[in-house]
DNA sequence: GAAAGCGTGTTTTTT
DNA sequence: ACACGCTTTC
């Protein structure tokens, strides 16, 4: 036993040793990127059990993306050589869920509750707004949403919010709330950030249920907690109670998502929260080259708001950095292709990684011109899509007749003769006599209210749905799959949409039936398949990338790549006002700006390349922008230049006046040409230079920048 | 019920 | 420039 315990701290260093031993207290390990955090987070979890002062079911361990969560899950299980059982592992919101389908009855849900996503949710809203009879341009749907989910966030339910000084929109959006929350609650609905926020109700008002989640969960580990908004903290601090210990892992220099409501002060402020915190620093880091760090770190140092950190390796100083100066984004794009070519190798070793997503096309485009194989990770996810989303209402419905967005969304797909105007007067009687659509639509049929061609189809419809409920209860749930994909008649459905449409549509309802297979032995655990299957879909919507498995060049934003390491990063469009973002410079989030550019450049492990182009289309206009002020940040021993070479021609301290049409002017990459036309507005001049084969037009100088890309040969 | 026209916004995205 | 969502039109 002393051996084994001994042999966990084997093999790690002496901070990584000081937290995965450090006594029962809160720590909080700020975890430098590349410094080996889930390694110390898994070793901690076995130190505990190894060592006799943690059973399994005392562990909470709590993450924020499902990645996160089942990476820590495998490592666990390949560290112990077992799955340790009874301990409770997950995102947040998995755990959440996992407390309410325990305690439904408790929190006052139906024990067959269903979770709204977000596109669900804003469906919802956008029918309440309808309802209400508001104009969706006062009112924006998604910004109703985003009202609706803050508040949530900030633990505020409708009637809690003060409408003291309360404007009109802030009234009315409030209303909407107050008639959101009774929406779901009448159709047993759940979305996100209910998942939370109901559970931190049901802790916090049931004594006997707080008082026995404290007791069980002594040790509560958390990952990424830079990430966590105020109700996840508020959550935590709840179920870690007075005696219980938080184990904290996050790194405030990589919180990236204050725009989504994550709370840097969270990380930031636990020392004193809390007395007894144990603090420590992972700097060393296992990624990356001395120079690549080295840049990361004068970077991030400029930030004034930080714990403070600072990277080390004990490894080689690597390539110096690489800027490119790219005329545009072709420039920009070609060269780095060029550049992955020349390096060889397996594509999937190289990351193109940009601010915005709209950067990727020109990239993509290049690629394919190049005959490179490319994924971009990003965009439409698996049980996004609308025929999954289709299938799965089917399914929502059977386990949960009273789910009005499931009820809305196939109530006429496919085509089955019931208009707008019958499903409106659904909605009407549902919402006079507080009953859910499906509700409404047997009463409607009872009372003989609905006549008629409409009647016939609604009848058909519920015929429907009790014919897949019978069937759910006698086939396996791939069968059922199957069953309410043929039954529904979906794939003549999609076959209308145009042949490689269907087909692809088609190749992923088979696909949903072969996920299905993996929920078939939850039955031996005592849950229900179709249940598991649902709630899977809603809180794991699936990987986002494209054909994976084959050796491509990764493309994709550069908040998707944290967590994420690669040989050689291309790092796109550093230019002021693309990376730093306008908007971010306006609200004046420079620092998380900062952080982002911080997490983009310790993805590199060997080479790191960082490109800005002089032009740009933008928003449809022919852009021109001063390199970003990241490029300056980095000292310029660490980097190389593709302008290196470029003589600085001292009579030109402004180049604007210095050039004249007529001069003749040598160009780096274009060569000799005449100056053809000139034009310059505020801080730019710009020339269109005649080279031999081609006009160009060339940027002369910036307000506040030093290199000039052109220089005179002769007046003429 | 589909196609065409119009107006608008356009950072980042997980659960 | 371009994509979207909504309205108009047939």
């Amino acid at each position: 036993m002393e051996d084994d315990v001994s042999s966990l701290l084997d093999g790690l260093n002496t901070a990584q040793r000081e937290a995965v031993a450090a006594p029962l207290t809160h720590v909080l390990i700020l975890a430098g990127a590349g410094s080996g955090k889930t390694r110390v987070l898994v070793h901690r979890i076995a130190w505990l059990l190894q060592t006799g002062q943690a059973l399994a079911p005392t562990i909470l361990a709590v993450t924020f993306t499902n990645r996160a969560a089942g990476e820590l899950r495998g490592r666990i299980s390949e560290l112990l050589g077992h799955t340790p059982s009874g301990l409770w592992s997950g995102t947040f919101h998995g755990i959440a869920h996992r407390l309410l389908r325990i305690h439904w009855r408790e929190a006052q849900l139906p024990e067959s509750f269903q979770i709204l996503d977000s596109d669900d949710q804003l469906r919802a809203i956008r029918r309440l707004l309808k309802a209400s009879g508001l104009d969706d341009k006062t009112y924006p749907p998604r910004q109703v949403q985003h009202f609706i989910n803050q508040c949530k966030e900030q633990g505020n339910r409708a009637h809690q919010l003060s409408l003291a000084g309360a404007n009109s929109w802030q009234i009315q959006v409030t209303e909407l709330y107050a008639s959101y929350e009774q929406m779901c609650q009448q159709s047993g609905l759940v979305d996100f950030a209910e998942l939370l926020l109901r559970t931190y109700e049901l802790l916090r008002d049931n004594e006997e249920l707080r008082v026995h989640y404290q007791n069980r969960f002594r040790h509560i580990l958390v990952d990424e907690f830079q990430d966590t908004n105020f109700l996840q903290y508020e959550w935590l601090k709840l179920i870690a109670g007075q005696h219980n210990y938080l184990f904290i892992v996050g790194d405030d220099d990589q919180s990236i998502y204050g725009w989504r409501g994550a709370r840097i002060e969270n990380i930031q402020s636990f020392p004193k929260q809390y007395q007894n915190v144990i603090m420590v620093r992972l700097e060393q880091n296992y990624r990356s080259t001395a120079m690549i760090l080295k840049a990361a770190n004068a970077i991030i140092s400029r930030n004034e708001h930080r714990l403070g950190k600072e990277l080390w390796t004990d490894g080689a100083d690597g390539d110096p950095l690489f800027i490119y100066s790219a005329y545009n984004e072709e420039d920009e794009a070609n060269f780095i292709i060029s550049k992955i070519q020349a390096a060889g190798g397996a594509y999937q070793d190289n990351a193109i990684l940009y601010r915005t997503s709209a950067q990727s096309r020109v990239i993509e485009e290049a690629l394919i011109k190049a005959q490179m194989p490319y994924r971009i990770f990003g965009g439409m996810r698996f049980y996004e899509r609308a025929e999954i989303k289709d299938a799965l209402a089917f399914m929502r419905l059977v386990a949960h007749r009273d789910d009005d967005t499931a009820f809305e969304r196939v109530i006429n797909t496919p085509k089955r003769g019931i208009g707008e105007r019958t499903v409106e007067n659904i909605r009407v009687v549902a919402r006079q006599q507080g009953l859910s659509m499906w509700q409404a639509v047997n009463g409607m049929i009872q009372n003989g209210v609905i006549k008629g061609r409409s009647l016939n189809s609604l009848v058909a419809f519920q015929k429907h749905i009790e014919t897949l409920a019978e069937q759910r209860e006698r086939l396996f749930l791939s069968q059922f799959v199957e069953f309410v994909v043929k039954e529904s008649n979906l794939h003549a459905h999609y076959q209308k949409e145009g042949k490689e449409e269907a087909q692809r549509r088609i190749e992923n309802l088979d696909e949903l039936a072969n996920a299905a297979v993996g929920f078939e032995d939850r039955a031996q655990e005592g849950l229900d398949p179709l249940t598991e299957l649902l709630a899977h879909a809603a809180l794991e919507a699936g990987t986002n990338q494209g054909s994976a498995g084959e050796d491509c060049v990764q493309l994709m934003t550069l908040h998707l790549a944290k967590g994420l390491e690669f040989k050689r990063v291309f790092l796109c469009g550093l230019e002021e006002g693309l990376f730093p973002h306008q908007n971010s410079l306006d609200e004046g989030n420079l620092e998380e700006e900062r952080r982002l550019c911080y997490v983009g450049i310790t993805r590199a492990r060997e080479q790191l390349y960082l490109c800005h182009c002089e032009t740009r289309y933008r928003y449809g206009q022919r852009d021109f922008s001063a390199p970003s002020r990241f490029l300056n940040e980095i000292p310029s021993e660490l980097t190389d230049s593709v302008r290196l070479n470029t003589p600085k021609v001292k009579a030109h301290t402004g180049a604007r006046d210095g050039f004249q049409l007529g001069d003749r002017v040598l160009h780096e990459k274009y060569g000799e040409g005449v100056i053809v036309d000139q034009e310059g507005q505020g801080e730019f001049t710009r020339v269109q230079v005649a080279f031999a084969d081609q006009a160009k037009w060339l940027i002369l100088s910036y307000a506040r920048m030093e290199r000039i890309t052109a220089i005179k040969l002769s007046q003429r």
